[in-house]
DNA sequence: GTTACTGCAAAGCTTTTGCATCCCT
DNA sequence: AGGGATGCAAAAGCTTTGCAGTAAC
């Protein structure tokens, strides 16, 4: 925990709490999990705390904003440029750590300066059968259970 | 306009109006824009009807909603598949058509059945001038304005 | 004539803000 | 000590819902 120190950030219990909860976390947790679950061995924590706490991290540039709910934020601690898989049905997000080098075609890039990229495949979890809603066509042969 | 009669939508004013300011647009309006738009020349428009409007669109496979923007939900008429160009800085999203096949190495997929992917590029567009945020390498070259 | 849509207001969520108190450094 | 963090409550967006009136089919 040492490097939050270093970048500026006073080390409170409070924040001991959400950042050992955030630690090598893969869940994307929303604000929200992130009190639940810190409130169970914090319970003075505040909303408004996590919000604070996750708000300077991310300022910070130690954890990601993910914009792939379209409920609420998500929360990655994985701040490594990477992709992600997720379920439509339930809206579980699992990391992918192949790198994709994707180029945008220089006719394509309508004057923007590209700083990155990110990849997103969707589907069904294992535990989301996949109900038909649209006809997926070269699918099928991932399908499962 | 044929189209929507077919898909089971009944065809009110309020909603021709909308249609027609979707019609090919690649702004990526929010509920609030569409309805800022429409407003203008119908004026006992509401809200809500733009929500409900929306919703029966997207509920028809007519109309994408996407999870672009952290602040709040963007729609976009082009519903074949496609990418994004998003300026970090003024939320523009731009539409990119080139097709890109990406497949998960079968030992990545987390056992999901993958229905499809879709690709985000991030940076700034030519009206909001590269601000050193982060140090960014490689892009300098497409730097302008 | 039915059924579904509209418009208004109210409510629901997520997220932000103000402010007095507290506590890390 | 001082400046930032906490916690509470209130407020601010965005989005949804309930419902009476209305219009499309």
């Amino acid at each position: 925990m040492e490097k939050y120190r270093d970048i500026g950030l006073k080390l409170t219990p409070q924040r001991l709490a959400i950042l050992h909860y955030l630690e090598g976390n893969k869940d994307h947790p929303s604000a929200e999990s992130v009190y639940r679950a810190v409130q169970k061995k914090f319970p003075t924590m505040s909303l408004a705390t996590v919000y604070s706490t996750l708000s300077a991290l991310k300022e910070k540039g130690s954890l990601l904003e993910l914009t792939i709910d379209p409920d609420k934020k998500r929360f990655d601690p994985e701040t490594r440029l990477h992709n992600h898989l997720i379920c439509i049905s339930c809206r579980r997000i699992v990391d992918i750590h192949g790198e994709y080098q994707l180029d945008l075609p220089d006719n394509a890039n309508h004057n923007f300066a590209i700083i990155g990229s990110q990849v997103e495949f969707y589907g069904f979890c294992p535990d989301c059968s996949p109900k038909q809603t649209t006809p997926v066509k070269e699918a099928s042969h991932v399908r499962r259970s």
